[in-house]
DNA sequence: ATTAAAAACCGATAGGCAATCGGTTTTTAA
DNA sequence: TTAAAAACCGATTGCCTATCGGTTTTTAAT
């Protein structure tokens, strides 16, 4: 899944205010940028097809959301890194340990480490 | 960093065995594609200018060799995935972590914990 | 119902980049 | 010196995003 400059824009624009509207995007994304309200509705489009967003008709106009939260596509993006570069296919996060754990220092292991805990209570409380 | 389906592939061989010329990158990659050695050839030429090889003349033709390990790689695209997509730029690996802890079970955790319990003696070795 | 405004939809175009390869120049070694 | 090998150059194709003009469809007001 490769996405453009455009399309990062708009689903970070969705990710703060959803459902929107192709113009109500727009008034936002055009307070930092040049183009038509066109440009904004045909990437919409295209994230839509993309399945990276829903739509529903409310009244007059189409109203997007996207259909993956912000982490979860963090996560895509991770697996789908890992899939490309990996040898073996191993977890995703795995991968990724392996792969950064030399730059982190003491204090950002404590921090997973307290990731972790949270997520085994999370586990065991079911 | 856009990478297309034979940069890739290009770069799995020369992290198998570098450093390699043209010739032998395209005597691997056949055996499982079409395409002339010009095509490899210049594949390795738009890597090199990615600055993803180096190079060195070793008598009469180039050798290529990967600037950076597979695991630096995957960790350059998972900083460059968290970097587009995250909120707050957080290390690459935690924000991976937040991502992707929900699919994680009992037993993945534990890996993750060992892997952070050797990073602690890799670091306190110092 | 009629019509004017709003929005969606369609299609064309430009630009960027990977992949591809023919042909030419340069290098190497016999 | 020259034939073979390799590098280099340039052109082409195809794909995808971004862009927007123009047309059709939908909506709402009179």
């Amino acid at each position: 899944m490769q996405l453009g400059d455009l399309e990062k824009q708009v689903l970070h624009t969705l990710w703060q205010q959803a459902p929107a509207s192709a113009k109500e995007v727009y008034a936002i994304l055009s307070k930092s940028r040049d183009g038509s309200l066109n440009t904004i509705q045909s990437t919409l489009d295209r994230l839509f097809k993309k399945e990276l967003l829903s739509r529903t008709k409310e009244g007059h106009a189409w109203y997007y959301s996207p259909r993956i939260e912000r982490r979860q596509m963090i996560a895509k993006m991770i697996n789908q890194a890992t899939e490309e570069f990996a040898e073996h296919q191993q977890s995703g996060l795995i991968a990724a340990f392996a792969s950064m754990s030399e730059e982190l220092d003491a204090k950002q292991l404590d921090e997973l480490e307290a990731m972790i805990q949270e997520r085994r209570q999370a586990l065991e409380g079911r």
